[in-house]
DNA sequence: TAGTGGTCTAGACCACAAT
DNA sequence: TTGTGGTCTAGACCACTAC
């Protein structure tokens, strides 16, 4: 014999169902707990529980006195093609190029500071633990909402004294027009993803529902000569992205 | 007055930093609900929330009986540097490669057969909904753990007639060969990731934990001459891969 | 004020692990 | 047999929303 599954999760996939087929279109509210302990036979504990998984899939949020709701979910594109290219003078910044195309309105904060290179940098700049790199932190919001985070190192060896040292506003233009004007030729970029839960500062810088946000986080080198000249960690809220690589074959 | 986070989040917070900071080693076992609840005066639903936060994070497995232990991850790194490229005879599978990399056997299972387009499949290949195509589905073994889902469309229209109709051991050499010898030449690849949480047949099939298993999504489309001749469907268990992707600038 | 979700208590039963 | 996690009951209180 088959194990029957839990009552939370048939529940789940019930209103799971009615949700992937329309029948419970975005925007539209869930039935309230009361509605489902009486449609179910179950005590409050398992259709409370039931949603708590719908809302780990990033399905439904709960609104508080009010209701639980389908979400609707549009994903902003972030696409490699065009990313760590020298652009144009007077082009906009990727991330703003980004949420335009979502007909959205970008806008970030950012802060800098000097530090000895944490061990994990280390790694990726090929550099000694303890180096002397510029720490920027960016937050970036879409129509006044954090959406995306970011943690960029530089060795100050490379920038050290030049009219680049500290990166001002080089979220405005990016990483590889800022080098050229010290004449460091970017030359590759190198972007490794991976997806998972949220860590509690992301959840509040990101203004993120406590409690099983899905984060991507993209690890993005760039080099020259061989050599990084910066790396960045990038968190984005994983349901508000998608990511696009392409390249050539042979 | 800042509002204090609720019982089960301090709770998760504190047995968190506990496994970030080493104090609790991959392998090790937490603490009790029972002393859980005795530790931080607390009911054991409480506890067991708190546990299943982190669960839900991936760092902890629960063993039935047994008690809750922190996870050890390794993740297999996916490089798009060498995927889709022509490969040399004899060469192994990316797939094979991957895993390889990380020390683990390769295998996997497929299944083929002709159906109509659906919509959102017929987008990416630019066909009408509702053309023949052929779709395969893949699920690959790591040391005979499946880890990876994959399920591949290619329009009838390109491969009909031809020896390469039925991808049988396509996954052993890859798209871009299998085009080539039809004189196919593949010449573009197109990746777009996202994070979600796993659907129940993807439980099912990657013998996942039910309730809140990360998944990385990848909708992998190849062209030729501006064409698609194949995209698919990959879907990687999030806590066990790593995406990597490089290309030059300028 | 009535309805709703978010949190919590204090138990219970079962299946499974370790012994 | 004892301890453990997984599931569930049947309540409670609070904060917030909608009216």
């Amino acid at each position: 014999m088959p194990a029957e599954p839990p009552a939370y999760l048939q529940i789940a996939a019930d209103l799971r169902g009615r949700i992937v087929s329309g029948e419970l279109a975005p925007g539209a509210k869930l039935p309230s707990e009361s509605r489902l302990m009486a449609q179910f036979g179950v005590s409050n504990t398992v259709t409370k529980r039931a949603v708590a998984v719908l809302k780990a899939e990033g399905l439904v949020e709960g609104r508080h006195g009010s209701g639980v709701y389908v979400r609707q979910v549009r994903r902003v594109v972030r696409d490699s093609q065009g990313r760590g290219q020298r652009t144009q003078p007077g082009s906009t910044s990727p991330f703003a190029r980004d949420v335009a195309g979502s007909g959205q309105q970008a806008s970030w904060e950012h802060d800098s500071g000097e530090i000895a290179c944490p061990e994990n940098v280390a790694a990726r700049l090929g550099v000694e633990p303890g180096t002397a790199v510029m720490r920027t932190r960016y937050r970036y919001l879409a129509d006044g909402v954090p959406v995306q985070l970011a943690t960029s190192y530089e060795p100050l060896a490379v920038t050290r004294g030049t009219p680049v040292e500290l990166p001002e506003d080089g979220a405005a233009v990016g990483v590889v027009a800022r080098m050229d004007a010290i004449g460091v030729r970017v030359d590759e970029c190198v972007e490794a993803v991976i997806a998972r839960a949220a860590h509690p500062e992301e959840i509040e810088l990101l203004q993120l529902p406590a409690g099983g946000a899905l984060m991507m986080v993209v690890e993005r080198t760039y080099r020259s000569a061989g050599a990084a000249v910066e790396t960045a960690d990038i968190v984005l809220a994983a349901d508000r992205y998608q990511l696009v690589y392409r390249w050539p074959v042979e």
